[in-house]
DNA sequence: ATAACACCTAGAGTTTACTCTAGGTGTTGA
DNA sequence: TCAACACCTAGAGTAAACTCTAGGTGTTAT
């Protein structure tokens, strides 16, 4: 079973331009063209698409996506990298979710802070109601830098 | 008390180039310059420069930062916009979160699968034991698209 | 007084990941 | 047969967020 480029583009969303750009920068090293050069994308290169979502989100650039598929097509002698680059990414990850877990609280305070000052239609006030400067002092290290 | 840009600098580990960009921007509406054009910064600057850095981490492209200031020095005829502007930061960071507990699941199945396939000395045999072939149907969908 | 230093502006350059254009090929239904 | 359609390549263009260069000003330590 094989997919045209507009097969390719109704399952994964992407553009046929995004998916000739990967293609150009080494991410599909696989796909069938015919004689005039029409491409062809098998199963397999679905999976790798597939993959490919899943690193990117995971935050990885292009060219280390291209580096992970060498790696990988050149078999069981890059095992290490490989597991190395996941380990990476999954301390990365971790980072990453700490960071938004901080930056969520912080935004969920500025929401609850702007209804109430749309409530009583003045922003001094809700920053001064004693519940309002509670949470601040609960929230963050340096309060008074997060009244902007 | 103000602050030469090499103090901001130091403080905030921007570099001198980013914190005229964001000037240019209109970030920092109100730092003051001496006579010949030197920067300096007020404590009320570096407040603005917390507060932007929280709102770059949440997601926000400049354009939209520098609105947010525009509606802040508009006082609180916008606190209805800023409310708006913080709900959908907070829907967007959920779904951000979400996203990235997704992706988290499945680098870290894969730093698994390569801790074993390191061990062993091939990923075939990692793939086929049962304990991951087991995890993997509990993570994903489509467990075969997870492969590569 | 002169060299080092921190600062300035305007504008050009960089990086990443697309996104599009121009000009062309091959297939197919009326 | 001919128009519509899906596809192709090479290369240019775009957006965001910096980052740097060139050429200049003002201050300070020796």
């Amino acid at each position: 079973m094989t997919y045209s480029i507009g097969d390719v583009v109704k399952k994964t969303g992407l553009s046929a331009y995004t998916l000739r750009y990967y293609e150009k920068e080494g991410l599909l090293p696989f796909v069938k063209k015919n004689a005039s050069g029409v491409r062809a994308y098998s199963d397999e290169d679905l999976r790798w698409l597939t993959m490919i979502e899943c690193l990117k989100d995971s935050g990885l650039q292009i060219k280390e996506i291209r580096q992970y598929i060498e790696w990988f097509n050149e078999g069981d002698s890059t095992l290490a990298q490989r597991l190395s680059l996941f380990e990476n990414r999954r301390k990365i990850l971790e980072k990453e979710m700490a960071r938004l877990t901080v930056v969520m609280n912080k935004i969920r305070y500025k929401e609850l802070l702007y209804r109430e000052a749309v409530r009583v239609g003045n922003l001094d006030i809700a920053t001064n109601e004693r519940r309002f400067q509670h949470l601040k002092k609960k929230l963050f290290e340096s309060p008074d830098d997060f009244d902007k």
